[in-house]
DNA sequence: GCCGTTTTCGGCCCGACTGTTTTCAGTCG
């Protein structure tokens, strides 16, 4: 059924798209209106299928015209108005406007002036320049469009994780911080709102003197081409492809522009609109009035959203997602802050083949952050070249009793093991040996390509084992990398339910796994979920800072995340989990 | 095409930069 949803949603895309060229222009308000609707079939809870055109119709952004055209989907698998589009509008021609610099207006003209339906028809008159010609296009028009085409064939639109984005954005951020002519910076857009994957990334930056600030950016050395340079706005391309945009504002203009920078479109198109109800107007300078243009506020984004009648929204809410609605009755989700977080469950030594950090490191390193229990669990024997063998395993329990005896009551150490789910299903070791840990988790590590029912099979197998209290990274993704392992989601949520099964949220950025859109099928479930860094290192704890982020993102409460509570609170459920396993299974 | 404590029509978010213009349209974010 989810599947479904999904169908719907590449429905509504596809009509946006052939709308965008139909109407002429992204602005149109056609096109919006699919836009909206595309938002709200996206964000929403339920089957879809079963849901009549009315029902539809109460979904945000759908009105009567899209529900019947999601009906006419669901039940012929066709759609009259598509198909119509379609006909219109062959793929050669949507094709060419993933051309950068090529939009409905331009693509109309090329094909009604010289026939062009391709992108290889697009090549041969760029070839022969006759693209130049034509009123309103020129010589450089046709260079840049050569240029883009070549950009496109060398990877195209392909998005960066954050994974890879995140550092780079901190790195440049701090070389900024260290221009005299700088005042303030500050990365903003998907990145800042901790989206998994960003289209280019939106660095914002307080000064008086621009002019240096862009001359330092295009000749950075990470830079392979400039796109746009000018005084508040320079755009750029690394030699990997991701763009940069850059602006710079005068320093009272800062959280006018961060802000602005931000927010999805969707979100800052709801500000602005309540900025409009006010007779005001918000671009990313300021918030103004409409006549006369003295500023309300613009140099904090606390100010602006106070102006607009809002509590400050935490980025990585900014989504247009129902954040505007729960900030205005007060019932924004709170999010975790990282000092109540009082363990880590997910912690490697070097015991494990790829740990890198001491079990006497690991202990000192939680303790400095203020940990009360902490979680050791080396891989299991089954993942080559990293797993451990029994009797490591046992002298590793003595040495963490000893430790034990020494920490007092500062703080509870939990032997555990990350337990491997094989293809099947099945745990490393036996069911004695596991079920003396302490905490063990379980996780994907191998076999990544199986079909859906064989994939959701072995972790629902594994769920079951009265040994296990967690799953870990549950899709086994790599972001950017490698796709989630295929599986019926709200199964796996049934029997996290029913087997008092905690999932975790692993906090490394190339995985954040489980994912967002998970935490919110969760939300309305009665679903524990546990935090981890999956440290390998000392360094690594810190990675929970990521898993706050994305926790909020995903508008997790804070007390379904088990390891916020109390270590007494934890520990007892952590028992409790197994013992009710036992009883069930007896 | 959607929507409504200014409802059933008439609105619907805003600005920078570029190229080709000679005052602005198109594209992008």
């Amino acid at each position: 059924m989810a599947d479904r949803k999904a169908e719907v949603i590449d429905l509504l895309r596809e009509m946006r798209e052939l709308t965008t060229l139909d109407e002429g222009s992204p602005q149109a308000f056609r096109v919006r209106a699919y836009e909206n609707a595309l938002r709200g079939v996206e964000t929403m809870t339920g089957d879809i299928e079963t849901m009549s055109e009315s029902a539809l119709t109460k979904l945000d952004g759908v009105g009567k015209s899209t529900a019947k055209k999601i009906r006419e989907y669901l039940t012929s698998g066709r759609v009259e108005k598509l198909e119509k589009l379609r006909e219109k509008w062959p793929p050669g021609v949507v094709e060419l406007t993933q051309v950068p610099g090529l939009g409905p207006k331009a693509v109309t003209k090329l094909r009604k002036e010289l026939g062009i339906e391709s992108m290889a028809a697009l090549r041969e008159a760029l070839a022969g320049q006759k693209i130049r010609a034509l009123a309103g296009f020129g010589e450089k028009t046709e260079k840049k469009l050569l240029k883009a085409i070549e950009r496109l064939g060398l990877g195209g639109d392909k998005r960066t994780s954050i994974a890879k984005a995140l550092p780079l954005a901190q790195r440049l951020v701090a070389e900024l911080d260290t221009l005299p002519q700088v005042q303030r910076a500050r990365y903003c857009g998907s990145l800042r709102r901790f989206r998994e994957t960003i289209g280019d990334l939106d660095i914002v930056v307080a000064s008086e003197d621009a002019k240096p600030i862009m001359r330092w950016l295009v000749e950075h050395a990470l830079v392979d081409d400039v796109l746009v340079h000018g005084d508040k706005k320079t755009s750029v391309t690394t030699r990997k492809g991701l763009q940069i945009d850059l602006r710079v504002v005068a320093a009272h203009q800062f959280g006018a522009a961060t802000l602005y920078f931000t927010g999805s479109k969707a979100h800052n198109i709801k500000l602005r609109q309540r900025a409009m109800d006010r007779g005001w107007l918000l671009n990313e300078y300021a918030l103004e009035e409409a006549d006369g243009g003295k500023v309300i506020a613009s140099e904090t984004e606390e100010e602006i959203y106070e102006a607009l009648g809002l509590p400050w929204i935490p980025e990585v809410l900014r989504e247009d997602n129902g954040e505007i609605e729960r900030a205005l009755d007060g019932t924004l989700p709170g999010g975790i802050a990282l000092d109540e977080l009082n363990g880590d469950l997910h912690v490697h030594t070097d015991l494990s083949g790829d740990g890198r950090s001491s079990l006497e490191d690991m202990v000192e390193a939680a303790k400095e952050r203020g940990y009360t229990f902490l979680a050791i669990t080396e891989h299991a024997e089954d993942l080559p070249l990293q797993g451990v063998k029994r009797d490591a395993l046992l002298e590793q329990r003595a040495r963490i009793q000893a430790m034990q005896g020494k920490l007092g009551d500062t703080m509870t150490l939990l032997h555990g093991v990350e337990l491997n789910i094989d293809g099947d299903g099945n745990l490393d070791y036996d069911a004695d040996f596991r079920r003396a840990f302490d905490w063990c988790l379980a996780s994907v590590h191998t076999q990544f390509d199986l079909p859906k029912e064989r994939q959701t099979a072995r972790i629902l197998k594994a769920m079951a084992d009265p040994s296990v209290n967690m799953i870990g990274h549950l899709t086994a993704r790599t972001i950017g990398k490698r796709p989630g392992i295929e599986l019926d989601i709200d199964a796996v949520l049934d029997a996290a339910e029913k087997h008092r099964c905690a999932l975790e949220i692993n906090s490394g950025l190339p995985r954040l796994d489980v994912s967002v859109d998970i935490l919110r099928r969760a939300r309305e479930r009665d679903v524990t979920f546990v935090m981890t860094s999956d440290a390998h290192h000392t360094s690594e704890l810190d990675r929970m800072q990521w898993g706050v982020q994305h926790a909020l993102r995903g508008w997790t409460r804070k007390d379904r995340v088990a390891n916020t509570w109390t270590r007494d609170r934890f520990v007892a459920w952590s028992r409790e989990q197994r013992r009710n396993e036992a009883g069930a299974n007896a």
